[in-house]
DNA sequence: TTGTAAGCGTTATCAA
DNA sequence: TTGATAACGCTTACAA
């Protein structure tokens, strides 16, 4: 492996002239910088990553801190658009990205997890899935040790942006499509999971609809289970005109229980994942591009590492309708 | 930041003998190991993981190569769980983590690529989905400048070790299965991609299998895509008695062309993806441990860098029937 | 514009 | 068993 000394040996000059090639300082001769350049071509030479993060104190590294879905496998598609999304766009960038799960730092104290990542050269954190009851993760956004990007949580200070769809917004129209496309004013509205924050902002919506349009609405929490929406639609559903649930996976728990009760309601969903083609009937949903947000916090992350401030970014979404044809090839 | 030089300041020794114990070198007295301990716990010192590999010129780094399957999301999840089953077995053994897509690798020589895995001071890689026709890391392998590990995908020489199940057998066992439990001789198989190495190891098993049982086998192409199953099912199942499919992917794409048709057909997959749980028929499939091979190339990773040789791990697999009550949670 | 040299926080060699 | 000290490959004042 080449070196930046035997770069510098073969172009002649000194070792900080090629540092300053390398990190396109302003003050180096046209002439120097195409000498360097071809040494550098000639003796294949890549900078080595740790020894340039060691002595700039600047690493560009940053973590993903993922929030698993545990519970099921079906949306792992959402948990790999985000790592993909993130990960592409840190290579466009130039940082480095380690994967890290909520498992691994659970039970650790603040502290503790600083030193973690203070060690492993983390400059930044791109947090998905953070909950209410995250305490730990919320003193570390406090800190400010790091830089924060906190996609579906709403926190914003200096050094920390959040990056999210208008889930309020997001949870009144599809639910208001719904509506309107069919009768009925008895809504049933299986929620999300107690302490998440698209939880809550998803319920505003769907209350701010309610009240507006003079509906009576009927909320059971659902904790985004596909079974728990199963149970609950058993339960509630031959006395509601319509069933809005906050993600795809209880809307097909729901519409699955509706076909063995043998009798219809209109079922919404929220997220647009794949298997919603697959559910049997076609139901509306929030599309929400998972790749394109977590791209979108990487490019954020981008910005805080640079000394922007941080800011809440949102995104946009969309109304759609998912059907088989349309997902396999 | 507390560094090493704080706790020897500490602890009243020198910076060396804190190596010493941090690195559970054998020659350090009880007495010195214990007051360096406290002064640790005190400062809450952890070592910097970049100073440490630039100096030890080992960063203990692996990189997870991974095939993104473009196609479609519903198999994110078997990327996930690799993803997962790595990770989290890596955090065990204090090894590094970096997630690299093959996309992003593409289009480069295979010096190139060297250059950059070891500027990012990467000593192993794990290779998930490799074909034929990646001549490129065919070469990385050959040039045993890494420790590698390549799931399902038959290398093996001084620093490369394969890990997989014996597709083979199992394509073998799932089709036997299935065609016992019901009528017939006549099988459609419908293949995987071109190139792929399991594709030819799965095939090598139906073939094998009608040898055996004098069947009538008849093979297509079905590039392990779901509308190319359906198509094949459309055009050629009504001649057939049975369809073995090599993915499950393509069973459900089988299974749903079988009752457009409005015909019946035993189908089999291979796999056990969840979607497997939501394709209305109960279908017999091989199931594939996927976080458990990669939490096994891991700790084969492991193996390669503390200086073992590359082997063949197989890994076991089971035939199931999944569904949906099952799957949901 | 270029070069010299002092770090960055460890590990490892060799004396003591 | 311990401690000085020279690397590791790069960045960055500061000097020339």
């Amino acid at each position: 492996m080449a070196s930046i000394r035997d770069v510098a040996r073969k172009a002649g000059v000194a070792i900080s002239t090629v540092s300053k090639v390398l990190n396109h300082y302003p003050n180096v001769s046209e002439e120097t910088r195409i000498k360097v350049n071809e040494a550098i071509r000639e003796l294949k030479f890549t900078p080595n990553t740790i020894a340039s993060a060691l002595s700039s104190k600047q690493a560009g590294r940053v973590a993903l801190l993922v929030n698993l879905n545990t519970q099921t496998q079906a949306i792992d598609e959402i948990d790999m658009q985000y790592l993909s999304g993130a990960i592409n766009k840190a290579q466009e960038k130039g940082l480095d990205v380690i994967t890290v799960f909520f498992s691994m730092i659970k039970d650790r104290s603040v502290a503790e997890i600083e030193n973690y990542l203070r060690a492993q050269a983390i400059e930044g954190i791109i947090i998905y899935g953070m909950s209410r009851e995250d305490r730990v993760l919320h003193k570390l956004i406090e800190g400010q040790q790091f830089k924060i990007v906190a996609v579906d949580a709403p926190f914003v200070n200096q050094s920390t942006s959040s990056v999210a769809i208008d889930h309020e917004k997001a949870q009144y129209d599809v639910a208001r499509k719904t509506l309107h496309e069919n009768q009925g004013n008895r809504i049933l509205y299986i929620a999300g999971k107690k302490n998440g924050f698209v939880t809550t902002q998803r319920l505003e919506g769907i209350k701010r609809l309610a009240a507006q349009e003079g509906l009576s609405l009927f909320v059971r929490q659902g904790d985004f289970s596909e079974k728990k929406a199963r149970q609950l639609t058993f339960q509630y559903a031959r006395n509601r005109d319509i069933i809005v649930c906050a993600s795809d996976l209880m809307a097909i728990g729901a519409m699955r229980a509706l076909q063995e009760m043998d009798i219809f309601r209109p079922v919404c969903g929220f997220d647009g994942i794949t298997l919603m083609g697959y559910a049997g009937k076609q139901m509306n949903t929030v599309k929400q591009d998972f790749y394109r947000v977590s791209s979108e916090a990487m490019e954020e992350m981008g910005r805080l590492l640079e000394g922007g401030e941080g800011r809440a970014v949102v995104l946009d979404f969309s109304i759609v309708r998912m059907q088989y044809l349309d997902i396999i090839c």
